[in-house]
DNA sequence: ATCTATTGATAACC
DNA sequence: TGGTTATCAATAGAT
């Protein structure tokens, strides 16, 4: 249209192409318009002129129509794979709370906290466990004061040796009342523990030998 | 053009719209494919159907060109935040997973599990932690007995003033039997561990006698 | 779809 | 860029 045809081919004249651009830019961008109007479309328009410059038109929310886009068109296979991405960070993330959950309210349970809603019989069996994990490491506390006391005496059996026995026979023995006194503590903390242990049972069977006469009395 | 004007609104007849629709979908087509063509630009053109159905043209790769848009048009700000977000949900579930092992590895070593790296400072904080909670739990068991003995008892007077006191009394004595029998398992238990307990303390005490003459000897 | 009278778009020029 | 105009393209309405 114009003073006459144009082949469908880049225009070379840069001048004459700018012109066109500018001219044909906007005669799309009204005819898209209409179109949006006319007919009740949803229309998005992008151009990027060669010199780099954006003009656009759309309809509605340009994110919108190209979200729709995406969904109708840009390939269900990568759209669907990205949602599935989420999902799966979000059933990460989801999983990961419902363990650590889980791992607190045992961690309290061990505790001693939070044991309202327990029943008698998770309460012994967490008893038992608890009871099992101060056995084990009771039994690592024995094992490290053994591994001590034998590096003790191998570095005696090295120092007589050596013929010199009176330094680190002082030495020795500093070693030896320090490891005296600690394991007394030690000892000395466990009793008190089972002391207090056993003032409980006899706490529970004192309850035990008063509760008939409530009851039958 | 054509035979009459048309007023820039939408077209209330159906069958005019949809034909209309077409034909000027087609020139929209046509005349962004000729200015790509013409002045060398970058186009997208997008168009949804009223019904539904989507059309569209690009002069080089959509994803490309939505790609462009997004860069240079779609607001660096909304951009960054998405960034954002991501770097927050990162974040978010590497703190979860840390948090998930270290709840783990305590639970492990309350259990008395994955004591190798342990030393004896944290090996005495952790029995007393465990004796602590093995505390809190008996406590929290004699408390339930306690209940029980009181609801029992409640029961008792409920039924006594029912006057229906024989039914009442055998199946109170058949309650009374199992809880007598459940308290003395229970205290078997107790007696059972610190007699272990003790033995354990014996053992150490044992080594510690026993050391001094390997050393000094 | 196809036809065609008309309007709308625009090429060339200023 | 913006305006003018001769010309061609697009299309409304009818078939």
């Amino acid at each position: 249209m114009g003073r006459g045809k144009v082949e469908l081919k880049r225009i070379e004249n840069p001048t004459t192409r700018q012109v066109t651009f500018s001219k044909r830019r906007n005669g799309l961008l009204k005819k898209a318009f209409e179109l949006s109007i006319l007919c009740d479309a949803e229309i998005a328009l992008l151009i990027f002129s060669p010199a780099g410059k954006v003009y656009q038109y759309a309809s509605h929310d340009m994110d919108r129509i190209i979200g729709r886009y995406r969904r109708e068109v840009g390939l269900p296979e990568s759209d669907s794979l990205r949602c599935r991405t989420v999902e799966f960070w979000r059933n990460e993330i989801e999983e990961t709370k419902r363990t650590t959950e889980n791992l607190e309210r045992r961690l309290r349970h061990l505790s001693g906290e939070d044991l309202l809603r327990l029943g008698m019989k998770e309460l012994k069996q967490l008893e038992r466990q608890l009871k099992i994990g101060v056995e084990r490491i009771r039994s690592k506390k024995r094992r490290m004061f053994t591994e001590h006391i034998n590096l003790l005496k191998r570095r005696v059996c090295f120092i007589n040796e050596k013929e010199n026995i009176r330094y680190s026979h002082r030495d020795l023995q500093e070693e030896n009342t320090r490891l005296h006194k600690e394991l007394l503590d030690d000892q000395l903390h466990d009793s008190a523990a089972a002391a207090s242990a056993s003032a409980t049972s006899g706490l529970i069977l004192g309850s035990v030998n008063a509760f008939p006469s409530f009851l039958l009395g």
